[in-house]
DNA sequence: TATGAATGAGGGTTCATTCAT
DNA sequence: CATGAATGAACCCTCATTCAT
């Protein structure tokens, strides 16, 4: 039903976000989304089983981009320490890149519809594990201390990430998200960091 | 016309809190709220100026006790890092406490309706600040590092509470979140503790 | 939810006999039948489940209230074959009265809907069986062969009153169908008469 | 435009009794019948003018064959009374040998759509005729009363075969309709017959 | 001929809000 | 103060039909 390919279905998502965006979630008709999408009303639901189905493709899709980007940004990093620093300034980045994106994503897809909670659930899934994934990196480095609960430091580290964009957006944007990321990040390392670790 | 007291008021507020945690926001149907509360459809109208207002009053409410609570219990702590610990903990004591308030506070509220974001900022903002005078006062006292930016230290703690709290929540609490408080205290010290500080 | 009783309830349900009447099931909108009765469209949401439910509900008072009627009137006759005379009549009269009732019941509640067949059956068995007790007892009595199948001579007493009824219908009623009732009953009394019964 | 014959015209004639049969008409969307006669959508419209044409059609093709067929028959036949036998036994037996036919014509076609029904009065007239046709034969012949009133006789006919017919249909099938033919004969023959014939 | 992606009009239903009692 | 029956605006989705290929 949805087809994954083609011009339409990305530009419904475009669409999607940025009527989502100017118009909140509660007032993003799918009428709007077409329009805004130079389509039919009708096409949409060749592409998606229904507006929820948008909602949860547009996350899934902007979000596994985004996780594919750090994976491979991460790639190229030496340590843990210097991966989360990466993933901060990337999430950040990537915000402020995107200004319809960012509110979307921090604003208007808060929803409590149950149903797209659990469409959001696995990206975000993997998104904590990649987190995790540095945590646990940075222990057995020594970077970071062994005795973190890996859980805990990962909420740390995404509700920060995650607090602070949403304010920046809040804000409406009236300073530099990424231009934050490393006074960030220097918080984050030093509730992490092994003892003797000299941080800055 | 809109009454702030009252057992109607009251009631109101707490059968929208219990409606809203066991229905999802957009299952809250007034005539629910209603029908919990013990009073017609149109009562409500004589204490709130739409369902809007409900939400915002409930949030309002709730948010307003907790501070004061919080206000209360920290004026008996001797320094900052001691009250960081205590407002953790009564945070995340509060919310296991009410476990419909903590789905509702967690997971309903965080509606994308700009009129109702618009209604929850101030007393967020309150908190806000609360949140900023603990750090201030660590900054004062020497328990924390003297070069902390404070709003970025303040979305870190509470981004950091509200992250454990939501996934607490996600997880339909199999575990307790008061618990987690002394960890989550550790962490955050850390971040901001003064160099000299051995923590713990 | 469906408030038995009440003026609106009968206004509606007279309203949409009328319109789809008039404009046939497919083109008989709810927002037609709220207007025609002189109520709001959510109004029949509150005395009906939704569409079929009226369709339904219509089928089971009218039918209800002429099977009343016929039973209180057969009770007056004297003998099964007196019965089916005045059953007859009655089935025409009633139709010839009331001609939207007529086409409605003829024409536009014959739906292939799955639902709205299942909300008829009830009313309709209950004809069915009015009408075979009368051939059960012209069996007892001695007026009808004693040999006769009950459900196949209920079946053509009723297919028959029906294609009549309809085609009275279809022909734009240019003639009388109560004036029909003699010689179908003449029809239908041959084919069920004991032999030694001299009818014509 | 509409090409009468053609395979694909037979296809998605048949196609179109399956899928109206196994789904209800409210349920046979255009693309199902496609599907099933294994063309395009688009292809429909070649051979039909549109999804009414395509039922009109359907009921003609297959009514017309049935009375070619009754008309064959008939002709084999030495008396009206044997040729109303015959009639009924055919009627019954052309739609147990074909149980989506049976369906399709009995429930799903006496759809309430002024379009179908105009369409489908041409077919039901030529039945009338040819029923119609066998009364006035019989009352020629003597078989019958000569003061019959051949439409009322042909509405009993066709009414109770109908009538017959759909509680069959609608009984699921759990007997067999054929053997029901001597039986409805015998009843309907005594309502015709002349006085003095000695009928079952 | 044949395709099937695209169209877009149309309608049943919900529910926040009102107001006569 | 309180009621709750009534309101009616608003919206997602279906599906018959078209037309560029």
């Amino acid at each position: 039903m949805a087809r994954r390919s083609g011009d339409k279905y990305r530009a419904i998502i475009e669409a999607a976000v940025k009527v989502i965006a100017e118009n909140g979630y509660h007032n993003a008709q799918v009428s709007k989304i077409a329009r805004e999408a130079g389509v039919a009303d009708g096409t949409i639901y060749l592409y998606f089983r229904n507006k929820e189905d948008v909602l949860i493709s547009l996350f899934r899709v902007k979000m596994g981009e985004f996780i594919a980007a750090v994976k491979r940004e991460l790639q190229a990093c030496a340590g843990a320490a210097e991966q989360l620093a990466r993933l901060i300034r990337l999430h950040f980045t990537r915000l402020e890149a995107d200004r319809h994106l960012a509110t979307v994503m921090q604003i208007q897809l808060r929803q409590s519809d149950p149903v797209i909670r659990q469409g959001i659930t696995e990206p975000l899934r993997a998104y904590s594990r990649l987190i995790e994934g540095i945590v646990s990196r940075g222990m057995e480095t020594g970077e970071f201390r062994p005795d973190l609960d890996v859980r805990l430091a990962r909420q740390m580290i995404f509700g920060t990430m995650d607090e602070v964009a949403t304010c920046w957006v809040m804000s409406h944007r009236h300073y530099s998200l990424a231009a934050l990321a490393p006074e960030v990040y220097r918080l984050l390392f030093r509730a992490l960091a092994a003892k003797d670790n000299g941080s800055s």
